[in-house]
DNA sequence: TCTTAATATGACAGTCTGTCATATGTCAAT
DNA sequence: ATTGACATATGACAGACTGTCATATTAAGA
């Protein structure tokens, strides 16, 4: 987390940092990316960026925070505009993830993205956890179109839909056909909607029973 | 991918090499394992080092595949115990995934899983890809079991699948309480196998129709 | 024995990171 | 206006790491 001293910074400058870490973390994968050319670009000392971040990996999840907060954002506006369908919202994302018509600050990010999409991934999946999620959403989603038998399950179930949609918006992102992306996503969602155990089959249901 | 001269090496000196490259990242985050500590710990020159591996990440990948190559193997193993059947399979592995009672490489492999959660995820992310794990598990899978539509639909089952598998493994691996670990895991795959869609909504079967 | 190619080695240049002693600015109280 | 106390700024520095390269060593065939 950026210490008190970074968020007492004149928003300019803090702007500035934050625009020339955007573009060094969008120019190389993670571990390439320097502190170095991040001040050198931004023209800050080196001492003073110790004083706001503690190290690399602070700035750099300082980015992905705002950035998944948008994004969850954006997701709690469609989930309104689909009445709560989950399933409906989450397609609707991933078809908007394609555009390019975004601000510069947008399109950076997503060239953050592209650049770490592992480390990315690393973050939605440890930052995104069914806790923080159920909060977060549980409010908007219509648990009247969904299968649920326990409270609980609503929280592995987004667990698994962020595992197969952070790929999906990744591999958008990353210029990958919006159409193929999209086909697979949804594909995807149907086997999840759907679900896997064959309807003759008795075997699929015994762990379910014995739980 | 190591070089030939790699593989030309006497047994001896290369599995000297691994084993300090494990005790390496078994200790420390991916990015801050260090290629001086692992050939000082070798003891072998640094030339030789860039003789064998390109950089870190070469290295990194090499000892992750051979992990992964375990883990399949081991799948395949249980998926003929169980007659085909996946969940019952994944769900052993997991099960297992508890066990200490390894040789010292298999422990020191946990501890790098352990501190490399993020980069192992990609790892699992990236090379376990659709196309290639069908080839691979596709023969020991009894699809009578499983609700399939379409052929490409096997592949996108396991993307799922190994999405939520590798986090539960991963977790277990840290010293999770497995119980814990086990109990979300199969409510996971109750989800998968039950379906999310509300038997009695017409809304989920939407996009299934329009495909 | 001589030649040629493969392998081994460690010194080196260039870069990076995190720290720290010092300098500068802020602000309230005297 | 002066002082003290505290927050912030700065850049030089020590320590560490990486990848390369010229040179040395070894192996193998003619």
């Amino acid at each position: 987390m950026p210490s008190q001293t970074f968020f007492n910074l004149p928003e300019e400058k803090r702007e500035t940092l934050l625009q020339a870490a955007r573009r060094e973390f969008a120019q190389k994968p993670y571990a390439d990316a320097s502190i170095n050319q991040i001040i050198r670009d931004a023209g800050i000392p080196r001492g003073s960026f110790y004083m706001y971040f503690s190290d690399k990996e602070d700035l750099f999840r300082y980015l992905m925070d705002r950035h998944v907060e948008k994004l969850l954002d954006r997701l709690i506006w469609l989930l309104r505009e689909e009445e709560g369908d989950l399933f409906a919202a989450l397609t609707r994302m991933v078809e908007e993830s394609g555009d390019t018509s975004r601000l510069q600050a947008q399109r950076e990010l997503l060239q953050v993205v592209r650049n770490n999409l592992g480390v990315h991934q690393i973050y939605f999946l440890h930052s995104l956890r069914p806790h923080c999620l159920v909060e977060r959403l549980a409010g908007y989603i219509d648990l009247s179109r969904l299968n649920l038998r326990r409270e609980e399950e609503l929280g592995e179930l987004l667990h698994i839909l962020f595992g197969i949609t952070a790929p999906a918006l990744c591999a958008a992102a990353v210029g990958n056909d919006l159409g193929q992306v999209l086909a697979r996503y949804r594909v995807q969602l149907d086997i999840l909607k759907r679900g896997m155990a064959a309807p003759s089959s008795p075997h699929a249901w015994e762990t379910n029973l014995k739980e």
